[in-house]
DNA sequence: GATTTTGGTTGTGCTAGCGCAAACTCGCTG
DNA sequence: CAGCGAGTTTGCGCTAGCACAACCAAAATC
């Protein structure tokens, strides 16, 4: 996935760059040729939006390689992560869901590439393309569950296991394993777990400094190795994140 | 919505029920007539769960009377309730979202009726009936809103702001105007609402007495009745409650 | 390679809100 | 109508985690 980081511009995509991702995995060559034809592609900066909260939901995205955060701001300024969107998901889709706005803001926490449609074609895509509904609303569904269970976490655990789910989750999500143990690959700063959990960064840098005392992680600055995730998930209160 | 209690055994279903339900409001009369063949209808007392959480997702269900709550327990038994559903809406459809159990408990909160339909019928509700898919995506859309924004309150807000934020949004999704204010039409104990907050019981009841004398809300065992909006718009720190 | 910026660490109060405990009040049931 | 159970109120001490603050270190920039 970390290869052919720009795919291309306009009618240089290739077909096989969508037939892994579930929306469209189950979908003919010929089919995909179309979709990609209707296509835009487009690179975003680490840091940059690729949409914004608020705005005219347009268009939908696929992500082909890097990694999204989805965030909102409270009215007092403070950030809250939603959600993380992995390479090969949709996101952007809150139209489908009868928004007329973008109810949150998406990050490119790396640099990353996505493809995206104007919103108009949703309706074809449905119709047309067997599979592409029932695949998205999977991930939906997978997303409320997340959200719900982060939900619980928020209202009934400690600060400590909250940062201890946060992290098992992304590893679950988008984890790599080196040879001390498994990498988050995306750079996550205590600042960003901090938005994750509802804690202060300081609270989190506190947690992981004593979690590297006890040799449960590595923490390089904004990268994360867990050395021992069963201990992790003892602290976690094993809620078993989702 | 509070007449007719015991709408029917089956066969007896009145098709003017459905006329109103946004899922079903664009049909013709032979449409609902053909959905309410195929339904179950059923009334259950107040505390009674509908469905509960890890259990196979066989049916989908609508709310005819009543009032639903969305809870799911943590593994140290902490209990949240991860929403309401109002009477009108579809719930338990979660295998529309590529679940095969359901991932939350429905509890009636009050004396509730709905009607069922076994899972297998949904494709076939979504491919004949015009609309279906998109009010009741609609419907997810909502639920999906709701759900970030207490994940915002839950991790920025203090629980003064988060308890006023709760009760905004139950006015809003089901307040009935009465003399000295509006009141929340079906029963909520400090638990519950310490339940929605991931506040304990007793700060809950601290606070509402506290706004009690402050003339903002009355307050019987079991029922709110907001006097002053406003003032708890103020309080909640107007994240403007979805 | 000096400087600035961004991210991380750590210490020290302080307080919101929890935990525990006890008592009180409706409304129901036998 | 006594007794019970569910819901509520209130007091008190304690602590998790925040706020504030100062400092450090890697990495980007010039």
């Amino acid at each position: 996935m970390k290869n052919n980081r720009h795919p291309a511009r306009h009618g240089l995509l290739d077909e096989s760059l969508l037939t892994q991702m579930p929306p469209f995995a189950m979908l003919r060559t010929d089919q995909i040729r179309e979709i990609l034809d209707l296509a835009t592609s487009r690179r975003y900066e680490a840091g940059v939006a690729v949409f914004e909260e608020g705005f005219d939901a347009e268009r939908f995205y696929v992500l082909l390689d890097g990694h999204i955060r989805v965030v909102r701001i409270s009215e007092q300024g403070e950030r809250i992560i939603a959600l993380h969107i992995p390479s090969g998901q949709l996101f952007g889709i809150a139209a489908a869901l009868g928004h007329t706005t973008y109810p949150a803001t998406a990050i490119a926490a790396v640099e990353s590439v996505a493809l995206s449609w104007p919103m108009h074609l949703w309706p074809d895509f449905v119709a047309r393309y067997d599979g592409f509904a029932t695949q998205t609303y999977k991930t939906v569904g997978h997303r409320i569950e997340e959200m719900s269970s982060r939900m619980l976490e928020l209202a009934t655990q400690q600060v400590e296991q909250r940062i201890a789910c946060a992290i098992l989750r992304m590893i679950n999500q988008s984890g790599r394993k080196v040879d001390n143990g498994i990498k988050i690959d995306f750079p996550i700063t205590r600042q960003n777990l901090s938005e994750m959990t509802g804690a202060t960064l300081h609270t989190v840098s506190r947690t992981l400094s004593a979690w590297e005392r006890d040799g449960i992680i590595e923490s390089q600055r904004k990268h994360i190795t867990v050395c021992d995730p069963h201990k992790l998930v003892i602290l976690s209160g094993t809620l078993a994140p989702t």
